[in-house]
DNA sequence: TAACTAGGTCACAAGGTCAA
DNA sequence: TTGACCTTGTGACCTAGTTA
């Protein structure tokens, strides 16, 4: 993770990007529309023109390999297409673990943070749904509710996004430092609770994608 | 109203917040004299001599983009600026697209907080209009009553001030504590629901200048 | 007594902190 | 830099007190 850090914090490549033209004000603007929206933007999200860097060219980022397929991000119209895509690669295991439980309703975490993310589903309620405990064979139920933005269990509503500690985290200092991240490939990372730190411009992506805004503060939206 | 004394009992930064126009005294002034006023003092506020601090400048501080410069704001887009913060790379393109979508709803607002401030409506009559409820074709209408100070749902008449609970909630508190404010940009922060929680010096400053006064209990003056 | 508001309460979220 | 944990401010809701 540090390779990408690194290279983000190069003054050099960091002034260019400024240079380029990338506004702070074109991403607000994103958000506050959307505060704890169903993710809609992805789609605008999705136009974006390719970013080409060399560096994601030049560097053979295998581990990368789950990428936002762009396929996949066409439909974004759901943002939860946003992770469906993907995964090629063998989902997770912790989430499959995790999901046996559960399998009627999701085989995979992507289709996991998908599902959340498509449903307009802006109540607490329908973020959250029942897992089995799978300690016991009680009747006990445990609540998991996933982060929206990598599917981890989320800590709560942050920015008007159900979010784990982690993303509101990484979202807060985002836009505390205005920090212009970039993407060493090609901007579609799959941004699951195992990789959430791989790609900081695609986190972000997601967050924003997500409905994450400095402007959804408490419930405004719930 | 000790507050107000004590936002004049100035420190270093408040003394310098006062040569630079932003001078305590006009709002206090404000205050007194308005119990359950109708609001147009707004007009003066934003007469108010620019205030010019360095903070601002030095620091990006976009996501204060929302002064209640009537002119900046042009038509809200603005708000986006919340988040400046920017992605890095897939640049100036999703800027632009991102504010496609705001501005409905900050229109709305905007609209609301203007509509209020400029109106000289001070009946309860003038200051609440119907809005059609999107949910039924019945003929019922819903009754939308606006904060004075943030266009939120009104709950009711508090401190002389059509508010809502977060105000007047936030007026208890700065009154009772005798919180002294600062305001990291320029003063003229836009207070409206979506970002009233971002400057609580300009928040204070436009609930007394919709006329909030401790004094103004219960309904005296309707 | 009815209508209404000041002020209290507390769950919840924003933002700070700091070990890892 | 991250994220678990902590502190503090917010605001929806409630009750006691005020007014008509």
């Amino acid at each position: 993770m540090d390779i990408y850090n690194n290279l983000e914090q190069s003054s050099t490549l960091r002034s260019s990007l400024v240079k380029n033209g990338c506004s702070d004000i074109d991403i607000v603007a994103v958000n506050n529309n959307n505060c704890g929206g169903s993710g809609q933007q992805d789609d605008d999200l999705d136009d974006l023109p390719e970013v080409s860097f060399d560096a994601s060219s030049d560097f053979n980022l295998d581990f990368f390999d789950t990428t936002e397929d762009s396929s996949v991000q066409g439909g974004f119209s759901d943002p939860g297409s946003v992770e469906s895509v993907s995964v090629g690669s063998p989902p997770p295991v912790a989430v499959n673990k995790f999901l046996l439980h559960d399998d009627n309703e999701f085989a995979t975490a992507e289709r996991l943070s998908s599902s959340l993310s498509s449903a307009s589903a802006n109540t607490k309620a329908d973020q959250q749904f029942a897992v089995a405990d799978s300690n016991s064979n009680s009747s006990v139920v445990k609540t998991f509710v996933p982060c929206k933005v990598c599917g981890d269990k989320a800590s709560g509503y942050h920015y008007g996004v159900t979010s784990c500690e982690g993303c509101k985290g990484f979202f807060r200092r985002s836009i505390q430092k205005q920090i212009e991240y970039r993407c060493l490939r090609d901007g579609k990372c799959l941004v699951i609770r195992l990789n959430r730190n791989r790609c900081q411009y695609c986190r972000f992506k997601k967050c924003l994608s997500a409905g994450m805004s400095r402007d959804c503060k408490y419930n405004l939206n719930r």
